[in-house]
DNA sequence: AATAAGAATGATAACGATTCTCAAAGATAA
DNA sequence: TTATCTTTGAGAATCGTTATCATTCTTATT
């Protein structure tokens, strides 16, 4: 057996498949990101990161998350308040309902919407590129 | 007949009824916001109201812009790349499209996308508090 | 394994949008 | 008109993010 971990083995590949080049940083803040289930900013991922890989910097996390998005590994949010915030792409795509008092972050999908988003588009000449629905919501009582 | 202009009454009567206090500097503001029919941001503001009020500071204009936010006189937007941009709530409710190769920004609105937003809140046990619904598109050739 | 060439990195400066500070000027109600 | 409280302009400060640059690391090639 070799002395790198799994994970460090999965991120690797990841990296390589999606033709980034790899480095330890990189390793390290794909694997939080993987395994994060929440939607964490760059702040956030870089706290995480240094747990694994102490000599990670803040600029690199920000470097990486752009090169992550361009090479369509993550997607970037960004909601009302604070900064980005990032998730990665293996899901398929949802949007989002963000509670309004706890800050909480709900995923959703609805084709029907997403059909009217395209029919709408259509209507005025145009197609849709992507787009961005959030709801932001209070919890019924 | 007074010295002041049609618009300067109107911005003024505006502000008192929603109980914010009235500034040349306000009135200004106002006056651009109500004539604008594009989404400008706070430096664009900031440029249209010197030309009526010279005394406007920058400043101003942010603070007064959140001031109106809170009155529900304007609606703040946070489309992608750059600042926020705003415009005036006298219209109803809409949406929007924006152009990702032009920039342009165009209204739409929806009853049925609204209501399945609803639906899908209520389902998952929220209340739709506002939402934020962007269409980035380009143009069908 | 050694190397050459280009890419990524950490530290920090710079940036753009926005908010804050504070003394001076202004608006409102009495 | 005055007293009180608010708003203002100017500029400093803040926040999230990107740019700079010398050094280190990856990778492809030996």
């Amino acid at each position: 057996m070799s002395g790198e971990s799994d994970t460090t083995e999965k991120m690797t590949a990841a990296l390589r498949k999606a033709g980034i080049r790899v480095t330890r940083q990189r390793v390290a803040l794909l694997g939080v990101l993987a395994e994060a289930d929440d939607h964490p900013d760059a702040v956030e991922l870089h706290e995480r990161a240094k747990l694994i890989e102490p000599s990670v910097s803040l600029a690199t996390v920000y470097r990486t998350l752009s090169v992550l998005e361009e090479g369509g590994v993550v997607h970037r949010h960004a909601f009302k308040g604070g900064g980005a915030r990032f998730e990665t792409t293996h899901e398929e795509h949802h949007d989002h309902i963000l509670d309004v008092d706890t800050g909480e972050v709900i995923e959703f999908q609805s084709d029907k919407i997403e059909q009217l988003q395209d029919q709408i588009a259509r209507e005025l000449g145009y197609e849709v590129v992507h787009h961005r629905l959030e709801l932001y919501c209070r919890k019924i009582r």
